[in-house]
DNA sequence: TTAGGTGCAAACGTTTTGCAACTTG
DNA sequence: CAAGTTGCAAAACGTTTGCACCTAA
């Protein structure tokens, strides 16, 4: 759907490093591991997914750091956290001017994202229909991939 | 936007005691107690909500007995349950031929219900484009009501 | 040097479960 | 009476935080 060459990680790293110089945070080894490895993902990941990766580098690092760094990220505007209904909170990059919605299988939970502009034009309409100025919205399709059919 | 009147209750009470007849359930009084203040209200009750109302008739009822209650509910697909992203799970009755999505108020935490045949049909189309076959959705959508623009 | 960061373990808030006593059919 | 249900309290679960030690600027 989209390549990860499109994705520039550069503006993340500036944009990343901007807050923090303007917050007066600090760069450590430890929050650019996560960070870099978080940056190359394509997936939705968890704290324990990310976790296990950053560990696979550096062992030592301990959850509350993945935690806590995601945190910021997700203060800075880089990170978005996604609920799918199993209790875990999952990340996943929040790349500039992309908006994407879910569509998740319920059989073997792949997730593929898709965009409609049709689909949000109508959610303005619903919102201002009802006097609310819309901010956001999260929307999930849950269905049966072609793969689970098939093999039904 | 809708009636109570238009519910019928009658018919959830019917397929609960089906459900409960199929599975070898037992029709207790603390079950009937919370059932009967469930299906009697409109809004999204955590389980804290509905356990405080029922109390009010029947003080010595568990937290444990209304969790597993609403579990018995979920399970027989009489009741809903949603995370609007503040931690606690949320119920509302799934009344029959009835399916609505959810605006929320950022400001005031306001729930409003919709519902909109364009916009499901166009998932429908998203859906099936990427070789899904659709079985549910989640849609909420987040802004600020008129209310709260107009004290701003 | 000092404000900020790390890793650990403990605290948290919600959800879930084991169990002995009790009800329902 | 057998099987299901209750209420309690404890366990489980993911998330968050306090703290003593460490490190970037």
């Amino acid at each position: 759907m989209r390549a990860t060459a499109e994705h520039d990680v550069e503006q993340l790293r500036a944009r990343l490093n901007d807050y923090m110089a303007k917050h007066g945070l600090r760069s450590t080894e430890q929050r650019r591991l996560v960070t870099e490895i978080f940056f190359a993902t394509e997936e939705h990941l968890s704290i324990e997914d990310l976790l296990d990766r950053v560990r696979i580098e550096e062992p030592k690092i301990g959850y509350a750091t993945v935690y806590r760094t995601l945190k910021l990220l997700k203060d800075c505007g880089l990170a978005f956290e996604r609920h799918f209904g199993d209790g875990v909170s999952r990340y996943e990059v929040a790349w500039a001017n992309e908006h994407h919605d879910h569509l998740i299988c319920v059989e073997c939970e792949k997730i593929v994202e898709f965009e409609d502009g049709d689909i949000e034009e109508l959610q303005h309409g619903v919102a201002a229909r009802l006097g609310f100025t819309l901010v956001r919205h999260k929307l999930e399709l849950y269905g049966m991939c072609a793969d689970c059919r098939a093999k039904q």
